[in-house]
DNA sequence: CTGAAAGCGCTAACAT
DNA sequence: ATGTTAGCGCTTTCAG
């Protein structure tokens, strides 16, 4: 049979591949490969296919795709996006998948490890292509694990497994721009804020590292304080902080989250930054940048780097095995706050 | 044939449905209904079906699942994940679908319509069960096409049509909330900020007629600014305002972003809210409460906004069809800066 | 360069 | 209550 024929029924099915094979007098398999530009079709082929294509207004479904080959979809696990630098990371990944013939799907998850698993697992389970994951708590046992079944980029953490890759900032680095920046202002008692740690691969570890190596590269006592990288956390760091006598004169905060809370606690208390306690932390969220707030922060690029491990990503995805662990350089951004 | 065999193979293979039924030693359309718990399985078969599932680790594959039925996964469209408002939806669907038996799966897009509709059909080509769109831009003739083919819900947008569901703020009574307050506050010369308006639907419109209502009401004069709701549409809204004789005492913003602009622009030029200009908006985005901020903001609820989006969606993709659109209402949150 | 046929993993309709 | 069979829409051998 065959031939061009006309849907009859009223009711508007999508149209398949056979339905584009049969308006253009074809067989289905050379529709699927004028779609996927495969070797070997000829350009008069290719210029019927298409105009069939175009004159169904046929799209590819995805998933039955997927059963024999890419459904050409990134997944990505994020943490709470309430954080506004996960936020950005995931702004980066997303204007980098429009870039490219991928599309990118994000995931939000809660804090705990488990969920971040299930998340990933759920996220498989949909055959995507490859997953990027912004998870802090998912232990390195579980991430070496999903590496072996799919490429897998970290993001917004140092890791060192030959099965994946990442992208994180030089948190060490940032650190010492911080401290440097500090002493350069005449400051002597930096505090350090971190929280614990339970998994390797985290930036607090390297900023720490980092903090400490500035600190005694000025012949300077290290300070550090373990609290919690959020508002409240940064405000119980404030009132510890301020009834210190001797009263440290500089805090680096960790994250600004941490050091807004800092911020908001003095301003509550008549106090300012920086004469009463500069105060300076990493990220760069956009509230930094407000005039109130002014807080001196440390860029990570994060919409660069959310770009650059959707590169990554896709390199994998399209053939590279050999592992690549990016660490981009962070600047710092000096404002009022120190 | 049959029995329960291991994989002799060395390479971990995925399970499918059939290695579950081989190890349980029943047919794959019984495993099958275990797994969804249809009807017709006896305790027994349940019991062999769900050891076998747990002993190979299996999970079903969700793409091939959807080539016949629900892939039990929703869809949500986000504009640009830098306003914190949208996060905050995310966040309320992110979380509800995690208490739900469905995932929920994010595309981020940009301001752009086309590309707006580009994202909702990939999310149908990747066979979602419906859709949750945050589409500002997206015309109402795209929408009502969409939501024929699948279940749909609009998040943030007033929606009116038959085919889908929508949650919004009642922005209308949102923007009285805050003109009210002014007024009660002395102040009589409040100008209302908005933005030029293309697609209906938007908080635009009940904003500013709530702004007429509620200043018609207390026979005062509207006067509306167009501006755009943006970082720096707030400061060129500050600057405009700040030269106007007779100098306007109180402005409502819009949107919170927009008012950071007015508070930044004011800031850096030594005047403050409220003394110089009482500045007010919407969104209630969580940097309008740091101290040095301290906006007053209506808030709107986002994150039940988003799961009550979701719970609707979920109601529609199992069954319901009479279209619901509700209404949010907003409260206020009264701050520094008014 | 093109087409026929088999099959990806699952479910639905139909036996039994 | 359980099993058998026939596809879902696509890609991929493998013939021509």
């Amino acid at each position: 049979v065959g031939g061009s024929k006309q849907d009859p029924s009223g009711t508007s099915k999508r149209p398949t591949i056979v339905d584009v094979a049969r308006h253009a007098d074809v067989s289905p398999a050379a529709v699927s490969k004028v779609l996927r530009d495969a070797y070997g079709v000829s350009a008069q082929m290719r210029e019927r296919v298409t105009a069939a294509v175009e004159a169904l207004g046929y799209r590819p479904m995805m998933s039955a795709r997927g059963m024999r080959a890419s459904t050409r979809t990134l997944g990505v696990s994020s943490l709470n996006v309430e954080n506004p630098f996960f936020t950005m990371l995931l702004d980066g990944v997303a204007q980098e998948a429009r870039r490219s013939a991928y599309s990118a799907l994000i995931t939000v998850t809660d804090a705990d490890g488990v969920t971040q698993l299930e998340a990933a697992r759920s996220m498989i389970d949909r055959q995507m292509d490859g997953l990027i994951l912004i998870t802090p708590t998912m232990s390195v046992a579980d991430l070496d694990l999903l590496a072996r079944d799919l490429p897998l980029v970290l993001l917004g953490r140092h890791g060192q497994g030959d099965h994946h890759d990442s992208v994180a900032s030089d948190d060490a680095h940032g650190a010492e721009l911080v401290v440097e920046h500090l002493v350069a202002q005449g400051h002597r008692r930096i505090v350090f804020h971190t929280q614990p740690v339970e998994t390797v691969g985290l930036p607090e570890t390297p900023r720490e590292q980092g903090y400490r190596t500035a600190m005694e590269r000025h012949g300077l006592h290290p300070d550090v304080m373990v609290g919690e990288w959020t508002l409240a956390g940064g405000e119980r760091l404030a009132a510890d902080l301020l009834a210190r006598r001797p009263r440290p004169t500089a805090v680096h905060a960790g994250a600004d989250i941490a050091a807004l809370g800092v911020l908001g606690w003095m301003w509550r208390h008549g106090l300012r930054a920086p004469t009463d306690l500069a105060v300076a932390a990493c990220d760069d969220v956009p509230t930094a940048d407000l005039p109130p707030i002014s807080l001196t922060s440390t860029d990570q690029h994060a919409v660069q780097m959310g770009a650059m491990a959707t590169r990554m990503l896709i390199e994998r995805i399209e053939g590279r095995s050999e592992p690549k662990h990016l660490l981009v350089p962070p600047a710092l951004r000096v404002r009022d706050s120190a």
